[in-house]
DNA sequence: GTATATTGTACAGATCTGTTCGAATTGCGG
DNA sequence: CCGCAATTCGAACAGATCTGTACAATATAC
């Protein structure tokens, strides 16, 4: 059904939707792909482009209404419902992401935290209870679980995803500065700052001496 | 000199250095683009392509010298000296930042920590005395600081980043949910997990009605 | 009713990826 | 020690994918 949407094009959307919904906020009825473009520095063809992949949202000589916009990319993405996420790993990290209130708006609940330290496990983090790991499997057997957060120690991170893999979970974000070895069917998005400090590196190598490129 | 190289080239480098290094570790002296490939799920060809942007590292009939390819990606990717870096933003994840070991050994130090908050500033934490965001124009004119990691709320991080722009700071890891308005040749790289996971959903959104796609 | 604005798409150009092949090195058998 | 099969790189080429330009279609504003 859905054919084929280019990857790029899917990194680009939330990021229209940031911005429809600031438009939003500011009580803007109209934007056309131009003035969306200059605020996030992409071209107006290219805005254009990435949602006539999925239909044909805007109005000749108008421009696409927000609202409509917003409820459209809000079905698209997948976020006019819940997703249930669990968090594995309690450590500094993990405390952090609990405690993040980013999330929830999105229409991400954390139902669930685990840990393998038995000096966390039984206590309650930002009012969410911090389980073993191993009461995952029971866990997923009665609760829905569509993504996993990992905040584990690099050296653990592939185990505990290949333990929550066998427990019927398929969808990753993971903070661990590895690659993880997933089957087919399984989905990883990778927050890895050592990678994007690395890639910063090599631009700013030739800047430092003098000059921006 | 260094002939416009593409930005997933530069992406892809770091993940080949970090396979190279496993590979070091266990000893292993030679390795061809294959073996290399098999890996990272990359093309031997791809591998081949992007190395040969930056010179010629292989031997025929033999693959690539492990030890001399880590070296030379060091150098290109500017690993091969120290950063200096910054944190700004103390709250639940700069602490978490703080205390993590995988900058140093990558030859990134943290020089010093800052925050608006009085409940933190003067504090010690893992080592690193929080300073008054206020105290960032002194600190830079004494001290050299070539990456600023940004771990401050949404609403505040533009401001945090305009600050130390104007202090001469152009290069920045933002783990704020916001695109930063930057002038040119200042480079930002963001660490997003709204994104992320908005990105995920939009995949899980068809497989999670039964079958993978 | 006419001038203006803006979309969606067709086309063109640029960029990225994969295939193929000559050249060079290695390892092995005789 | 020599020659030949096997291996592998690097580059040229081809194909695929992504981005930007141009324009017909259509809605708006006055």
């Amino acid at each position: 059904m859905a054919v084929d949407i280019p990857d790029v094009v899917v990194r680009r959307l939330p990021t229209y939707l940031r911005a429809l919904r600031q438009l939003a906020d500011d009580n803007v009825d109209f934007v056309s792909s131009h003035q969306l473009g200059e605020r996030l520095h992409v071209t107006p063809a290219q805005i254009r482009k990435d949602l006539s992949y999925f239909g044909r949202f805007g109005k000749q000589g108008r421009g696409y209404n927000v609202q409509l916009l917003i409820t459209d990319l809000d079905q698209i993405l997948g976020l006019d419902r819940e997703w249930e996420t669990i968090l594995v790993g309690v450590g500094r990290l993990g405390r952090a992401i609990i405690g993040y209130p980013g999330f929830s708006p999105e229409g991400f609940n954390l139902s669930a935290a685990f840990d393998s330290d038995s000096e966390v496990v039984g206590q309650e983090i930002s009012g969410t209870l911090v389980r073993h790991t191993s009461d995952i499997p029971l866990f997923t057997q009665n609760n829905r679980v569509d993504i996993a957060i990992l905040a584990v120690p690099a050296r653990a991170a592939q185990l505990v995803a290949d333990d929550l893999i066998r427990n019927g979970v398929h969808s990753f974000l993971s903070y661990a500065p590895i690659p993880l070895e997933v089957p087919r069917g399984v989905y990883v998005r990778s927050l890895d700052p050592i990678l994007a400090m690395e890639e910063m590196t090599f631009y700013l190598r030739d800047s430092e001496r003098g000059g921006w490129k």
